[in-house]
Parts: C-alpha cells; sequence; structure tokens
DNA sequence: CAGTCTATTGACTACTGGGTCAAAGTTTGT
DNA sequence: ACAAACTTTGACCCAGTAGTCAATAGACTG
C-alpha cells in the first residue's frame, strides 16, 4: 500500500508517539513535583498548571491521581537505578573502589539531577497503598545494586561488616538525606561536602584499606 | 481564710492544673497520630475522635491545627532530648562506650516508646512553616548531644572521623530510619537488631577499639 | 473541503477538612 | 442550692480538591 517498504512493521503510528511524548512529559512535571511536596500537598491542578493545561487533560491520560503518582515514581525510579546498574557491570577497579564510585554517582545524581525526587525514596508511609508498594519494589531493586558489590567485597575479604541489611540501610538512609545537606551548597563545597560523605560511608564496610 | 497553711502560693488552682492534663492527653495524640502519618494525613477530627471528644473541643485549648501540631512536637522533643541529655551527662566510660550507649538508648527510645514519633523528625519538608522551623530547632539540640560525645572522642584521639557533622548526619539519617527496620520484629530479634544498628554506627568513628 | 479521530477545555458534582459559634452541659466556689 | 466559670457539643461556613463530562478546538485523511 505504501511507497516506502521501510518501517514498514513500525507498532506505532505517529499519533502514537506524540501522545507517548506528551505522556513522558506529564510524568516528568509530576515526578518533579511530587518529589518537591510529596503526594498528599501536590493537586492535580498544580500539576496541570506547571504543564499549562488544565486538569481534564491529565484524566485524559491518567485514570486517576494514583496512577499518575505510580507510573511517575516507576519512570524516575527505573532510569535512576539503571544507570547505577548499568556503572556496577562497567566500573572497574577492587570492591572498595567499585563500591566508593557507586556512593559517589548514586549521590550526585540525587543531588545534581533529580534533586527534588528525593522524597519519593523517603518515608513512603504518606503514600497511598499502591504507589507505596511501587516505592518499596523500586527500593529493593535500587538496594540490590549496593547489595551486590559489598556481598562481592565480603566474599573477598576486602569488606567486613556486622550484618549486610543493617549496612545498606545505613547507606542507603544517609544517601537519602544528602540532598538535603547539600542543597544549599555552592558547587566546590557540594563536591567536597560529596566526598565526604563517600568516606565516611565508606567507613561501614571497615576492613577496607584506605 | 484557708484551715491548710500549706501550699499556700501554689500558682495553679485546682481547674489549672486540670486544663494542664488536658493539655497534655491532647498532645500525646497528636504526636502520635503526627507520627503515624506525618502533618497532612492527620485531620483534626482524627486527633479528636481518638480522643473520644469533637474538633470544637480542640479549638478550646488550641488556635489552630499549626499551633497544636508546634506543641506536641515541643513537647515529645523535649522529653526525648531531656532524657538522652541526661543520659549523657551520668553514663561513664571511655568516648566509644559512651557513644555507644546513646546510640542504643536513642534506638531503643525510638523503636520502644515512641514507635509513631519518627516522622517528627524526618523530612519536616512537608509541615508548614512554622511546625518546620520548630522541628529544626529540635533536631539541632538533639544532634549536641551526640556532637558533644564525639567532639570528646575526637579530642582525646579514640576518634578518628573525616568531617565531623557528616559522620552525624549520617548517624541521625541510619537512627531515625530504625524502627521502620525494626517495627516488624519480635523482642528477642528486635534485640539483635539494635545491637547491630549501634555496632554498624561505630564503625564511622573509625579508630575506636572494638 | 468534509469527516473523523485526537486532544483540551471549563463548568459541574461531591466530598473533605480547617475553622467558627451559640447553645447546652458540667464543675466549682459560696 | 445557686450562680459563675469552665468545658463540650454539633451544626454551620468556606475553600480546596479528586473526579466527570458534554462541548469544542485541532490535526489528519480521503
Amino acid at each position: 500500500m505504501s511507497s516506502q517498504p521501510v518501517e514498514v512493521a513500525a507498532p506505532v503510528s505517529r499519533v502514537q508517539r506524540k501522545r507517548g511524548r506528551r505522556v513522558q512529559e506529564i510524568l516528568a512535571t509530576a515526578a518533579e513535583l511530587f518529589g518537591e511536596r510529596g503526594y498528599d500537598a501536590v493537586s492535580l491542578d498544580d500539576v496541570a498548571e506547571r504543564l499549562d493545561v488544565t486538569k481534564g487533560s491529565l484524566y485524559y491520560y491518567f485514570p486517576g491521581k494514583d496512577e499518575l503518582a505510580v507510573a511517575a515514581i516507576e519512570t524516575l525510579g527505573a532510569d535512576w537505578t539503571g544507570r547505577l546498574e548499568r556503572l556496577a557491570a562497567t566500573v572497574e577497579g577492587s570492591p572498595h573502589e567499585r563500591l566508593r564510585a557507586l556512593l559517589r554517582e548514586h549521590v550526585a545524581i540525587a543531588v545534581g539531577e533529580y534533586p527534588a525526587a528525593l522524597r519519593l525514596f523517603l518515608v513512603p508511609s504518606t503514600w497511598p497503598a499502591d504507589p507505596r508498594e511501587r516505592i518499596k519494589e523500586l527500593r529493593r531493586r535500587h538496594d540490590q545494586v549496593f547489595r551486590g558489590v559489598l556481598e562481592e567485597g565480603l566474599a573477598s575479604g576486602d569488606f567486613a561488616v556486622t550484618g549486610v541489611d543493617t549496612t545498606l540501610q545505613c547507606m542507603h538512609a544517609a544517601m537519602a538525606q544528602a540532598p538535603l545537606w547539600c542543597g544549599g551548597l555552592e558547587s566546590e563545597a557540594r563536591e567536597r561536602a560529596l566526598d565526604e560523605l563517600a568516606d565516611t560511608l565508606m567507613k561501614l564496610v571497615a576492613a577496607a584499606a584506605q
């Protein structure tokens, strides 16, 4: 039928791609806002206003606030964790060096690119049941990256920890608050603060040689 | 006039004491609820219902939700921090032992007695400006207890830390999440988890001898 | 250009939650 | 017992917000 045999089997039409882009715009804005203020404090009118549309449009793409929130968390969390997973798979060196690189990248992402997204991973208790479960799942996958390197270092004798879970929890807790501490700092001071944080957290795995 | 000269100068009447007790009841309940669900998710009807009264009664004692929240935070925070300050002033031993005792007591209070009050000290960002400032102040005083012991150990050479502030922040962040981890555990497993947490956190001050 | 699918609007409903208040109920002191 | 002070109530107001929907504007296609 068409004069262009190429891209014949394209599963999505142009209009579908356009819709996809719109959905992404909405999700990015929603993640931003939910991250800034938390679930309760963000109304759909707020989201719509930042997108220069009205609330009704959001309901054209999502069945409700919960679903929008879940999708926003999903997108952001998947991107974040994916980058850490890729780093863990490529970075070379001792377990000590690898863990430090992960810590550094994690706080750098949190502070630099998703400064507002923090709250998505912190204390999800005010969120409705459904988003809360998704957040927990994303956190588990997130933790998994660090658990991998940690257990590697344990097996090789580079690390000595009292308990794997506890150590991971302490790391995660400290990292999750990093953006709050570094928020107001200038670039150089911020870099120093992030290095210091990574150094401090490295102590949690003790036996590692500096 | 009275046949009992004792207690003549009592500054408060019986009715005032009664009012004081009522206020304490309200504050305790409010702190409980705010701790469980956070500021936004708690309505004054919720608070009133748990007290078996109606919303109007709360407005007889407090001018508004903000003021109630601030007072509740104040009471709980002062009690908590006061106990840590007293412990810090009395416990004997090396800086290492003193710090560990404080860490242990802190998580024990958080997990055992104020299991719900956690959120008051965590991510105060969804709170209105006024309560938020009070929370920050209380956290500073809270930190001060640990800062004292930490600097003591630094001066005596028992501790070696990269940065005092960063170390305190990591400790605080990890401790703040402790109740979330230990929430579902039975008493013995919980004790073990708390010990493990304290041990792990002690690593942050490194040079300390085990 | 006409017709159809897509996207957006803005007015509407229903409900929740903070805050007010006059009236009723309860304590207290004399 | 009585009056005054204290406490509680429940109905009410109002703003904000999740969610609905018919009407409309815009884009794509024959």
